[in-house]
DNA sequence: ACCTGAACACCGTTCAAGT
DNA sequence: ACCTGAACACCGTTCAAGT
């Protein structure tokens, strides 16, 4: 049967759940699509163009519908779709936040904030400037939501190393603490929240930058 | 002449300047310091262990002096040495971002923020959430800031490419515009006044979160 | 057009043996 | 204790040759 790029996207997005992002190897996806390590290079001129492909598969859909309400509900709508497609494969959050190259489906996500916020009286530039500042914070959250996960599943436990290690800041040690236990979906509402009220104040003060 | 940890970092963060993080090997590093690659695990474990390193000095002394001024001020200083630091060396946000292990430096700076926004009347929990959410942010940007001086040193321009390709939705491509054509410096200062605006909001509400 | 087989130029890591 | 030399088990990528 002959291979086609769909299909090395699809297995390589599956052994990327098996064996995560750096047990995904040329040569474990030929052996998984039953064909030499070489052959893929007729689908994919190489590995990073196949994994630009599989971040911009894992972005799909993610404007889509549109979501309803005031332009904050539709932002945490938006932010949310983003987190939970980023969640969906293992190391996905590292995976798109190594390859973000503009394609179609990164960019109709992008868009689709950037509409948002312009319907809310931003500017169009300012509207660029705080949906790159709202994907930063997703993606980085994200990837330390899955650094996490991972270090769960094992046994050695950053969590209980970190607690157990020796503190000369019991201030921070407590919070620290909280940020490792918080319910993650929780956490991540938070910090999005303080992004949204800036934007708030921002419109507010008629879009123009703080002091000026 | 014996080769000291010390010696190990600092050749290390020279090679990353001239090569990059993808082009930093255990061979090339030992051939840089008169050594044999294989010698180099005399003086960390693995390859892992020397980035965390190496991490950890780029960040060292970002909470010394603590910054003067109010705590929006005060926070907005660690935030720009966090940065900077970043800045110093090649590839150094990609390199933090995938060792973010806890150490005394990356620590040392996180405990100031946190004492900051305690000070500012802020819970230690949400302290926590929100240095994080933070670091983030500064972390996000800054990959980026850094893989877009790559770009720009290569003659392949994102930018370029980006700017002539066919944008089906105009609002959105203007705003790319905006983001990729600004002052890095300014772009970093707006994002991070937004999530400082949140924190000012829910100082205001009693450190409770929105809703509550 | 798609794939095999085999190679090329690398990796990180280990380890007996030297000094 | 530190380093050499050499190996082990891998990588991504290329390419003549097959079908």
């Amino acid at each position: 049967m002959l291979l086609r790029k769909v299909n090395v996207v699809d297995g390589a997005l599956a052994l990327l759940d098996a064996e995560g992002l750096d047990g995904l190897t040329m040569r474990k996806l030929g052996a998984a699509l039953n064909v030499q390590a070489g052959a893929l290079y007729r689908h994919f001129p190489s590995k990073e163009a196949l994994l630009d492909a599989m971040a911009e598969k894992l972005v799909e859909g993610i404007a889509e519908p549109m979501p309803e309400g005031s332009w904050d509900q539709q932002l945490t709508v938006l932010a949310d779709r983003f987190r939970t497609a980023l969640l969906a494969h293992r190391d996905g959050a590292r995976l798109f936040a190594g390859t973000f190259v503009p394609e179609p489906n990164t960019n109709a996500a992008g868009a689709a904030a950037v509409a948002v916020l312009c319907a809310a009286g931003m500017p169009v530039d300012r509207a660029g400037w705080i949906t790159y500042a709202a994907m930063y914070y997703v993606l980085g959250h994200t990837i330390e939501e899955q650094a996490q996960l991972r270090l769960h599943e094992q046994g050695d436990d950053w969590q209980t190393r970190q607690a157990n290690a020796p503190h000369d800041d019991p201030l921070f040690a407590q919070a620290l603490g909280s940020v490792i236990t918080a319910d993650p979906a929780e956490r991540f509402a938070y910090g999005l929240a303080l992004i949204i009220d800036g934007v708030r104040e921002q419109l507010r003060r008629g879009g123009t930058a703080r002091g000026a």
